[in-house]
DNA sequence: TAAGGCAACCATACGATGTAAGGTAACAAC
DNA sequence: GTTGTTACCTTACATCGTATGGTTGCCTTA
């Protein structure tokens, strides 16, 4: 009776973990389901008892980075609350650039998804209320989302890809349930609003990315004259 | 003796068109080897008479957009040699997101490649120019080039992944064949020298990326705090 | 204690993918 | 007319995600 050959049994935040390690490890193109499940001491299709698809691994593993980032985050805001906004949002930065570079593979599965993963939206409410927070208007605070390009997550959403050929675009999905979001994310929805109804061509949803990268290019080009000379 | 079923041959550079407008169409992940051929009225296996895997028609298909990218940038530069650096930048960089708007995989195939594709260097060596032109340091130059992140070409290029876990640094790589850059990359090749002689710490290569990471960040935080008064 | 039910895992198989290995048809050169 | 060469094709295989349908062992409930 001694040696029965006892398994932890596995979980989705177990298998989410090991892809985690695994892609560290070895690189996401390692991460398949019958290397992962055999990192596990399991057979593939017992990753499908706790997963519905390989998509929904990847959207885990996603959530897992974008949790440890939020946590990494959260770490330094006890002790920040009163700080300049300049440097609460550098040492977030900074600190969200630490944990990417663990996984150095976490940018691009991001940039990759087709659904912006949900814990993105906590974390970017936070950016948005630090700013407004030191006088920023929705506005400027839009922009300057935009702005900061891959600094908060070390990859570029969608300056290039407009509502990135999906079905509904964003306003409709926004307003539909704006008031849900209203409590979780209070910063974020009073900008949306805000800017919704600012926009003069509704055909672009309430992002012009035209608009935001000139604002972007020309703040840069702007600081590098000032530094030129 | 009439229909002979004549079939135009097939060529690299035939072979890569189809490419582009099959992920133009119907999205990167539709260019598969057989369905490449079907759109060129061939088998699978024809294609590797031109090209010897699928890794070097992704090389190739990249080659093509940053080709693109250049032409576009170098038709406004006949009559733009004695514009404001600021000027001429804005609208190559307009120009550029232009063409990647055509192709809206690029960015991700881009930044997705093991190897950097060469005519990128042409690019960024033009851009140097134009900074160094202006009265930007090598060094000022250097740091733009990294300020300005996704704004080239739409994607970042290695900001969360310094020497990309490759095997020989790219100081390397760059000294061994330095005189042969000279030449055709005169800027760039400058820039590096200057630079690698410059670097504190050698084993980053001649970028350290957590400076050039708080540059931008720094750039972009001041240039925020101005607009916020 | 026996019977049933369910949670967790596995064996097999299928279609899609990249590609190795070798075959074939057209044409050129001698 | 033989022989090569060029350009394309046929077949086959490993690997991938995953549909389908077991099998195992524990937990109830009587």
């Amino acid at each position: 009776m001694a040696a029965r050959t006892y398994r932890e049994p596995l979980s989705r935040e177990r298998v989410l973990a090991a892809a985690v390690v695994l892609a560290d490890v070895e690189g996401i193109q390692a991460l398949t389901m019958r290397r992962l499940a055999a990192d596990l001491g399991v057979e593939a299709m017992s990753l499908y008892y706790h997963l519905p698809a390989k998509e929904a691994l990847l959207d885990g593993v996603v959530e897992t980075v974008i949790a440890e980032v939020e946590a990494a985050v959260g770490r330094l805001g006890d002790r920040d609350g009163d700080q300049d906004w300049r440097t609460r949002l550098r040492r977030q930065f900074l600190a969200a650039r630490q944990v990417m570079l663990r996984h150095p593979w976490a940018p691009g599965l991001l940039g990759s998804r087709r659904t912006i993963p949900a814990g993105i939206y906590a974390y970017y409410d936070g950016i948005v209320g630090t700013l407004v927070g030191a006088g920023f208007s929705y506005h400027l605070a839009h922009r300057a989302l935009h702005a900061f390009g891959s600094m908060p997550l070390g990859f570029v959403q969608e300056i290039f890809s407009p509502a990135s050929a999906g079905g509904t675009t964003q306003v409709d999905t926004a307003e539909a349930d704006l008031a849900a979001m209203a409590d979780a994310l209070p910063h974020l929805t009073v900008m949306i609003t805000t800017e919704a109804h600012t926009v003069t061509d509704p055909t672009l949803g309430w992002c012009d990315s035209q608009v935001e990268f000139e604002f972007t290019l020309d703040l840069l080009l702007d600081g590098l004259e000032r530094l030129r000379s």
